[in-house]
DNA sequence: TTAATGACTGTAAGCGCTTACATACTGCAC
DNA sequence: GTGCAGTATGTAAGCGCTTACAGTCATTAA
């Protein structure tokens, strides 16, 4: 079953099936038909690898993010899924995991599979760390527009778009401060620009007030609930001072939470405590907890918006920010 | 740059590049080395538009969820991604929503797609109620293997990988109800067979306790913290007694958590709670929740290994079981 | 020596589509 | 009637790959 069947069915040529399934305009009103018609007799689906073959495009986007069942990535890749979907096109998903390896070798994958554009969602690919060589995804921009959601990284055919996040960080703490805290103990939980971003906030904002954090209150770890209590709890046996916590993550948030629960702190008079990305989880404590919205949904459709414009070969700017929003709940005084 | 290229800079026919390149057994050392450094030298990538006409497979699988944000959801794509990946497989990832006609929709979008095979993600694709007609899964299965998480139809090509809801909402109803409990009240979220099994499972334990449940234990709600909430607070204002809570989903028995807590009801002195799917919500309430695991991650990689299965034209059951496990936490008495 | 075998390599015919180009036809101004 | 523009359609050349089939060559058995 192939156009040459439907163009025999039809009693035209292959051409002018092509134009009608392509929807070129020179085509008399009465052939369409006769073609339309014979390709529902036939029920007659185009072989896209075909079809592919000529146009070298296959209307599919690569979605890489380090692991979709994460909360927060798992709905930015929704969000990018649907707004691509909307557009035509369709969504190639590769969970890379944090190992370099892999992350380069699945990025040289995608791009073999010809996707037409690759969606880079979470802040782990790019590495602030010198250390850590980010020339694989600029060597992949040459092939295809890369879009990289919530990190940055200056390079031909590279866009971002990015939450704001050193300054939602900075505004947050300094209404901690301002309520009064004197200790927030701040969570990291990457060494990504992002991360970075929002650890120069908290910096920035105790500066501006005039502390001095001490090592203990910058506390890189992994998203777990069970590492934040942890820790946490370290530092109170230690006797170590603190009044307030913030989290990159709501998860470390959440522990927090645990913490205070299990020692009795009260929450919010005795121990702030804010999140960040307002997953389900914020919803979940008691009480619940302040969580800074980085807007996942508006950065994903975002992100997609750009790809097409640039595909469409529109330009676009290279760098795109949307706002966070502290989304006050019950776990801070104000 | 193309095969042809490859075949004039290393001396040979592109049939002998192309047998290097699909791994033929019939090219000798040299001339396969001859051939492979002319593939690095030229940085070649053959083309998978051209490869998949001649070949008719794109290697990839289509998976399709109604929401890939909701956690449960988010971790059995994860999981099938990966193992599909480990396969050598790409997946297409398709968010459907709930609406029926939008289901019926992108199935057949993705059998245009020529993907080499689809596993459906969650209950909700398939509905046990008479109304709803699910004979588009069993045609779209005539053009390729179709594999259903957590869901059951029987059909030609159609394989289901599903949790023994059904015995595990009933042991633990018998436990809670062993432990005491008079009026369990039981949140179901969907209509789906894995969902009817489930609701059948605490009905034969109320049963099987000589207890006939109320209509007001029994309710269908949408996965939803406070919906639940506001549910068993209604409840408890019209003064019906419930002594346990079993929902089908975490976000409900969280939900259970927080009405509990408003009312200064003691869990699980009071109340008991158990919710369904082991999720990161389990861990984050105060007391933590008791919960039944469905093996999000088996269930996956089953479906994967399965369809690959069926793909190598292995015969396979078409019914296979994973068995749930009540984790147990402090919002059980036992 | 000859023929048969087996290992290796090349030739060329597709796969189903898009599209540049060629052709046919129509209507209209002159 | 002639010429021309414009519209509608057909022809055929790819796109880059796989693979059946046809060699070629060296080795071994008869």
């Amino acid at each position: 079953m192939n156009i040459y069947d439907v163009s025999k069915k039809a009693g035209v040529s292959i051409a002018t099936v092509s134009r009608v399934l392509n929807g070129n305009s020179n085509v008399s009103d009465k052939t369409r038909s006769k073609v339309l018609s014979a390709i529902k007799e036939l029920d007659y689906t185009p072989n896209i690898f075909a079809r592919g073959l000529g146009l070298n495009t296959m209307k599919t986007i690569g979605i890489m993010c380090t692991d979709s069942s994460d909360t927060y990535l798992a709905n930015a890749v929704y969000y990018a899924e649907q707004t691509l979907r909307s557009f035509g096109y369709d969504a190639l998903l590769c969970c890379t995991g944090n190992d370099y390896d892999n992350k380069r070798k699945y990025l040289s994958l995608l791009l073999s599979k010809r996707v037409d554009g690759i969606i880079l969602v979470g802040s782990q690919f790019v590495s602030s760390d010198p250390a850590i060589d980010n020339t694989y995804i600029i060597e992949a921009a040459s092939e295809m527009p890369i879009i990289l959601v919530n990190g940055y990284l200056d390079g031909e055919n590279i866009y971002c778009v990015m939450c704001d996040d050193r300054s939602a960080v900075y505004s947050s703490t300094a209404k901690l401060i301002e309520s009064g805290v004197k200790k927030p103990v701040y969570f990291y939980t990457s060494t990504s620009t992002s991360g970075m971003n929002k650890l120069q906030g908290f910096r920035d904002a105790l500066s501006d007030a005039g502390m001095t954090p001490d090592k203990k209150q910058l506390h890189l770890c992994t998203k777990n609930i069970s590492k934040a209590k942890d820790y946490l709890t370290a530092l109170y046996n230690e006797a170590f001072y603190f009044d307030a916590v913030l989290a990159s993550d709501d998860s470390l948030a959440v522990g927090a939470v645990k913490f205070a629960y299990e020692h009795s702190v009260k929450v919010p008079d005795e121990l702030q405590i804010i999140g960040y990305n307002n997953s389900v989880l914020a919803n979940c404590t008691e009480p619940e907890l302040s969580s800074i919205d980085s807007k996942v949904e508006q950065l994903s459709t975002t992100a997609v918006s750009l790809l097409m414009q640039v595909l469409s070969g529109n330009s676009v700017p290279k760098l795109n920010t949307v706002t966070a929003d502290l989304i006050k709940r019950k776990t801070t005084k104000f």
